[in-house]
DNA sequence: TTGGCAACCTGTAACGTTTCAGTATATTGA
DNA sequence: TCAATATACTGAAACGTTACAGGTTGCCAA
């Protein structure tokens, strides 16, 4: 079966879509000179590239994607990759928009490849390059070893890391400073007079785990507050464990007095743990928490947050594959957001 | 500049990707064979087949997606086009999974492609048609008359609606009954003794509003309850409006004592308004709420919740145009979701 | 024996693009 | 004046796939 509804020869008439063929009749050139005078080439006249590119315009030609891809090897896709089950939810769709408006004005779609669960990490990633699917690829959950970033450099592909590794290895990345927002978390409690402190951890394996861990015990020693471990439970637990264990650390005789929590949907269930608990927020306990979209203060007005930009995140990812594929040294793109202050009740 | 790195020739060595070429020689058959052979034409010999189609699984072919594009047109693409302003957060992860799902094991790519405010929505759609970007498209934000949908039937490219169109033009589409939810919602409140009841409405122009005002509508008189006018938000505005207007609504003395909510997050704003207002929620007033993931439980304990799956929607999404694609009727690949039962607190 | 036919396989062309290796014309240098 | 050279353009080939229009072989009926 073929697919063309009629056949289309070299007349340029018809409703069928404009190719370079077209165009070269239209102009009375050669297919070749019209794509180098598309391509602002040099050793075509200027009239003529003027011309040729003044009837692109006209009839609104756009290059077929596959014929380009196909000879060139070039996608213009890049691909993000997704964990199905452990992401954020506003996290997909903030990175999403961010990365959307960055490639709005270039010729580059972006596509989304989930991986499960039940899957290797690394599934999704050699899929990309061993099928040549994205000029570049966007991974998140970044570890300390990333086997796929160790992959994707030596296969040669341009990537970006939301997170940082720690291989020695030099990559793209974007990352939040947690290192500081733990900090901060910590020194905002001990000035509000909390002095016994637990963390609600990122997941385990995690390179932001570490950030997060060493910021916080380096500022409990800083302001001289001791720590209560609470080891059991992390981002990624669901909310029923979170808050079940929450409730259980609280009603402890050694229970904080302050918690920092790395996560949103996890202070919600921190919050129904401590109430569970039969305690107070804001008398018994103060919660410092991250969050990437408004709610927390709506939820509880005792909540201190620290907002988390993900569709910053997104853009700066976005910029920088597409920096990599440019050409620019990978080491360059690298950025690193800092937390904004901790933010009380605003009435 | 020639993007191969070695020129490969017919000899089927090296590490290039296998194509058709290379099962030709591997198997000393011609090219046009292999092709069919793999995709088990009846022309071809039934030994022939076996052993192409071992070769090819032992060698990890996969057909190059830019000829195939290229030379039939096809190309493996559904792609979801999203509002990046108005979408609700979860519905975007949640459906992006949904969809995922059901082609995972297909040859199908998901692409994403977003536009804003400031846009015709119709431009994304016209884009993807002019281009042939994709096989189908899966739109959100139904209107009763919708150009987009109309845009799509006169160019016979495959799509499906989230929510409902009335133009009296079949296809594809999924959708939740939210007749059925505001009436659930009414009724419930009735049964707990509400009788002066709000609606906070979905966006005025989606075809979801209506449904959801004439459930209202219908359950109200069916019970004998009332109506409080609430006409000044919808779930589109922004927190603080809804919680300003909700403010102010309460503390006028024909005040609702029931509220029915169509989104979890204006949800939030109502909760807070109601309570700027000095009243107690579960108290002075209910309030029934849609909502896709958990949250709101934790939120107030007397929050009244029906939960909406955007992953279901997802999916079901992808399996209708997958199923248009594929040939089946687009009337025939239609869904309506029923509203789980109301929920009061579960301890 | 021969013609016909079924079963199985093959080469060529085309999709739209870019690159390579030219060609034709005008311009310059001596 | 003639050759060398720069300028502006061009055709053919190739990327990997599928459709079309054959080609060979073997077998059977006449």
């Amino acid at each position: 079966m073929d697919r063309r509804v009629t056949k289309k020869g070299d007349d340029a008439s018809g409703k069928e879509r404009p190719t370079l063929k077209t165009l070269a009749f239209m102009t009375g050139l050669g297919v070749t000179t019209v794509s180098r005078a598309l391509k602002d080439a040099p050793e075509i006249g200027a009239e003529t590239r003027r011309r040729v590119q003044l009837v692109a315009k006209q009839i609104g030609y756009r290059p077929n994607r596959a014929g380009v891809r196909l000879r060139t090897g070039k996608t213009n896709v890049i691909s993000l990759v997704l964990n199905t089950e452990r992401e954020i939810m506003s996290f997909v769709s903030d990175i999403i928009y961010g990365v959307s408006e960055v490639i709005a004005d270039t010729p580059y779609h972006l596509i989304v490849t989930p991986y499960s669960r039940s899957q290797d990490p690394l599934d999704p990633i050699r899929y990309l390059v061993e099928t040549g699917s994205a000029d570049g690829v966007i991974i998140s959950r970044a570890q300390p070893n990333d086997p796929r970033a160790r992959y994707m450099l030596e296969h040669g592909i341009p990537f970006a890391t939301h997170g940082r590794t720690e291989m020695g290895l030099a990559h793209p990345f974007h990352d939040f400073d947690n290192y500081a927002f733990a900090g901060e978390a910590v020194r905002h409690l001990a000035r509000i007079g909390r002095r016994r402190l637990a963390l609600v951890t990122p997941p385990v394996g995690l390179t932001y785990y570490g950030h997060t861990v060493n910021g916080f015990a380096d500022a409990l020693s800083e302001v001289g507050a001791s720590e209560v471990p609470f080891n059991t439970v992390s981002i990624d637990h669901t909310i029923e464990q979170i808050r079940m264990r929450t409730a259980q650390l609280m009603r402890r005789d050694d229970r904080p007095d302050g918690i920092v929590s790395s996560a949103a949907a996890a202070t919600l269930a921190i919050v129904a743990g401590i109430e569970d608990a039969g305690l107070k927020l804001g008398r018994d306990v103060d919660v410092v928490s991250k969050q990437s979209s408004e709610l927390l203060h709506l939820f509880r007005r005792e909540l201190l947050v620290v907002n988390e930009d993900f569709r910053l995140a997104g853009s700066e990812l976005a910029r920088a594959v597409l920096g990599w594929i440019g050409g620019t040294e990978p080491g360059s793109l690298q950025s690193l957001s800092k937390p904004s202050e901790v933010l009380p009740y605003r009435v």
